[in-house]
DNA sequence: TGCGCGTTATATCGGCTCGATACATCGAAT
DNA sequence: ATTCGATGTATCGAGCCGATATAACGCGCA
């Protein structure tokens, strides 16, 4: 009920410090580029985001625009606010970027963390990309002495279900294993993102899923 | 607030009454099997699972037992409350299974579904695998186009983040072939569930719900 | 004997997210 | 001109989780 402006933290925060980097925005549009950037399905909701913009107002990471600018010319006439980041802003994600957190978002914040590679320092990428890579390696363990445990007291579903789910991590840790490699090979001169996607093949979009090798 | 006996439907209801098909038991106990089953991390919150049993009883699926049996000797002393399917509740859970939902928690219900699909008849299982499978084809064409789309717009990471989570998909869809395919091979004979992993040897993957790519 | 400690067990609180929905306005097609 | 869909901001109800509060039991250990 009244948990306004309680610790509204979690991945929106993350996000949205982290595309407002790129310019001035209001709700509806960051709403449509986090979608994109996050992959299509799974919008961010209106019920999380505006409540979480009003509290990073109060918190000095964002200030509110409210109209005035003539940036983006025959548009801004209503009632649209414009949200801006703040230096403290900046700061703040800058801060958050690198690392910890409450472990539940993790997965979640992982990916937005990704996504804003391209503003993060070459030594805190791989921070980021070897610490979830040795989350993962935990959940491994886990899984597995788990699965060796209850193997046999396991109906063939409930069995295939794991199978899968463990394989699926070991794929996405192979998978950081050639982003990390990948982002050794780099000479870390730009801002940019490092240009060669070098290791794997598997790209081509508009395929049929036959064939894979692993 | 003071959602106390709103609508505690979601994956928890599900997942307690196909656990109770087995034999009665308490919170705790609930708690433990549901975390073998799903997957051991991702363990089932008391925050949830206490106020939905006390649902599920008002509603009539449950009832309590508090003691009173002398299944297991030397146990059973103090206050726990022993939860026994009724016959409603069987018959619940039989709606429940086969399809239907809110779409959100799907991905997590899929799990569960699963799960339990030994005591599931043939013809639901196969209804909700290609079920599942069709969601996921929509998913499917929705990421592609959007790749396709903004392609050329998004830096290296962002694009091997949406590739990743792509080609998860697409894994998760191959291993259901596989589980579709080998249920149809099946002579639909007993209850118990088909003993053959007849066709892979290490596939299958995608994910489960919560790793995937964003 | 008595003391602490880990496990079993029930229960609640605060907090976060989502989907649905309610309002508005604007632009373009009918 | 009116309808219809996209743009926008905002709130509500529902569901889940982590942390935490109790409390009784079992067990070893001095």
């Amino acid at each position: 009920m009244s948990p306004r402006s309680g610790k509204r933290s979690g991945v929106l925060e993350l996000a949205v410090l982290g595309l407002l980097h790129e310019s001035p925005m209001h709700g509806y549009e960051l709403r449509k580029r986090l979608s994109g950037v996050l992959g299509t399905f799974h919008a961010i909701s209106y019920g999380s985001l505006y409540p979480c913009l009003k509290d990073l107002v109060v918190r000095g990471w964002l200030v509110e625009d409210t109209d005035g600018e003539a940036a983006a010319p025959a548009l801004s006439k209503r009632g649209r606010i414009v949200y801006r980041l703040t230096a403290e802003g900046k700061e703040h994600f800058g801060a958050l970027i690198g690392e910890a957190g409450p472990d539940t978002w993790e997965d979640e914040r992982f990916g937005v963390r990704l996504a804003f590679f391209g503003r993060t320092d070459a030594s805190v990428r791989l921070r980021i990309l070897e610490g979830r890579r040795s989350r993962l390696e935990e959940r491994l363990d886990a899984l597995r002495s788990s699965l060796a445990r209850t193997r046999e007291r396991l109906d063939s579903y409930t069995l295939e279900l794991q199978q899968h789910g463990l394989e699926s991590v070991e794929r996405e840790v192979r998978w950081l294993d050639e982003l990390i490699a990948s982002e050794r090979e780099q000479p870390p001169h730009e801002t940019g993102a490092p240009s060669g996607r070098s290791v794997h093949t598997t790209s081509g979009a508009g395929n049929h899923p036959t064939a894979h090798g692993v």
